[in-house]
DNA sequence: CACAATACTTGCGGTTCCGAACTATGTCTG
DNA sequence: CAGACATAGTTCGGAACCGCAAGTATTGTG
């Protein structure tokens, strides 16, 4: 890392850019933080734990999630990982043909897919998650115990927010003029 | 969203699977829900403000960097939108391709490039900001003002701590073994 | 002037990613 | 029970994305 202008630089030159425009500052920074950190931590585990096992962060985000539940239905998988069910199945597949995951047709419900980890899988987690903890300890070194129980507080409640809130204030938001489509995307076979 | 588990049935999951091993519990949750958080952020602002002016995240970030400072040599916009620079050639062509961004040679060092906004692009981030900062308030509204200062100031420290020590702490957590090379990329031209 | 260093681009191979279209299955209703 | 509707997952188009190697151009240095 070590960049150009520091965190504190980049606030300094919000302020000059918009000291006339009316914002709401500290909110601003939160946000904008909360990125900058995911980002700066995202790199720090893939080149560090990650890499090693040759995972990418998506793909052991999505272990970690079936792990931790045992047997999970693809489309909660999806969710509990943050991606689409698009990417789930692209995703599934590539772990599925390193051995870390199974998938199998749900017993009754012939439209379900259940996902599981493989021994191998089972095995990957165990000894990776541990070397995962120390380097979320390092990245948490600067923060007080109970600061870090502070902070996954406020993170949690603004989850929360936006689960309970967030489809209403987009749906508000738009009024009646729909959602334009993607740039990209699939389309339609005619007209 | 709306999950089909909410981030405190995930981890009392992780406490139930965890039991036994050793781990540092308040630096799991925090680094966890940062990215939950930043997943979850970047999806309302996505779907929100960015989607009807046909911006993808990246692109807005690019954007926003280089609003912020004006001008910018290339290399540090790709480190301040925390992309590659590789990413950044192809981002700034969609960009440039839109109206919303020009390039220019340094006028003294002929090996640099410069970024800087067109006027389309001052006019579609002076009308999109405000837009932005607005759901940036509405993401934050379960905490106190007070409270974003404090998060924003946590992750502030979390960044400059990896920013300071991260390539160090992977050097010494490789020891001797060197990075071993990604699956995918190009190859030598011959071994 | 050779030669190293720097900055960016290009291309490769792979992954991720979204979201709409599509397919298959299940469920409701007349 | 047939047709309509709903739900789950897959496929696909287009873009983003990385890391690396190689290529181009320029600058700095001995």
């Amino acid at each position: 890392m070590s960049g150009h202008h520091t965190i504190a630089e980049t606030e300094k030159a919000v302020q000059a850019k918009l000291g006339a425009v009316p914002l709401r500052r500290e909110q601003m920074a939160a946000v904008s933080n909360i990125h900058r950190a995911a980002t700066a931590i995202r790199q720090h585990l893939e080149n560090s734990v990650l890499r090693t096992s040759d995972l990418t962060w998506t793909g052991f985000v999505v272990l970690w999630v079936v792990w931790i539940w045992g047997e999970m239905e693809t489309r909660y998988v999806a969710e509990e990982a943050g991606i689409s069910k698009g990417t789930l199945t692209g995703v599934a597949k590539t772990l599925q043909s390193r051995g870390l995951l199974e998938r199998m047709g749900h017993p009754t419900d012939g439209r379900l897919a259940v996902l599981r980890l493989t021994p191998e899988g089972e095995e990957l987690m165990a000894d990776l998650f541990p070397k995962f903890n120390e380097e979320e300890v390092f990245v948490s070194d600067p923060l007080e115990s109970s600061e870090a129980q502070s902070l996954a507080e406020m993170l949690r409640r603004m989850v929360t927010h936006l689960e309970a809130n967030g489809e209403q204030r987009r749906l508000d938001l738009r009024g009646d003029t729909p959602l334009p489509p993607r740039r990209s995307g699939r389309r339609a076979k005619h007209g």
